[in-house]
DNA sequence: ATTTAATTAGGCAAATTTGCCTATATTTTT
DNA sequence: AAAAATATAGGCAAATTTGCCTAATTAAAT
């Protein structure tokens, strides 16, 4: 299989996203328009259902005004599990 | 179009993480190997032609015993171009 | 200078993401 | 409680990534 997707990592990343965007002001709707986004991929990223692509975490970073690093802080498991 | 990869970016990432692996000693193979990805996506990702994703970004991480924000720290340029 | 290690290149099929759409559900406001 | 605003859901085609090859370059070591 290709697939092996960090469920772990995406649902940080979501969660954290959500965070900011919330600080920040930003409705979805609001964050889609402004990155040149779907909605309904922010609705994606934030739940951690999908497995986005650097890019668009640049896009919605410009979109937020803050540097991409403030989209991964949060706690990260750095152990091998296998 | 759907594309508009962020190459600046992608390329700020592929300086970055080259610069981090070889820190940490490890080859592009040593790489490839422990974060169970190929060894052409490291190349790939590292020259800034391939838009990876977050999941891919953790499972180096990972390898490299790192936290994701250290493979994004470089200079990024918030503004908006349009 | 040779040999060896490391990196780049390119092609292809399969897997995955993404935009676009419409509809439903949830939350917030009045 | 109704209305309005936000967020979730799901499906589908097109675009893109990714693994898996094999071959060619480039860099490093002897």
């Amino acid at each position: 299989m290709k697939q092996a997707r960090d469920i772990e990592g995406m649902k940080a990343l979501g969660t954290r996203l959500r965070e900011v965007r919330k600080l920040k002001g930003f409705s979805q709707e609001k964050l889609a328009f402004s990155a040149d986004l779907e909605l309904s991929q922010i609705s994606r990223i934030e739940r951690g259902i999908i497995n986005t692509s650097v890019s668009q975490i640049f896009q919605i970073s410009k979109a937020l005004q803050i540097h991409p690093k403030e989209l991964f802080d949060f706690d990260f498991d750095i152990s091998q599990q296998f």
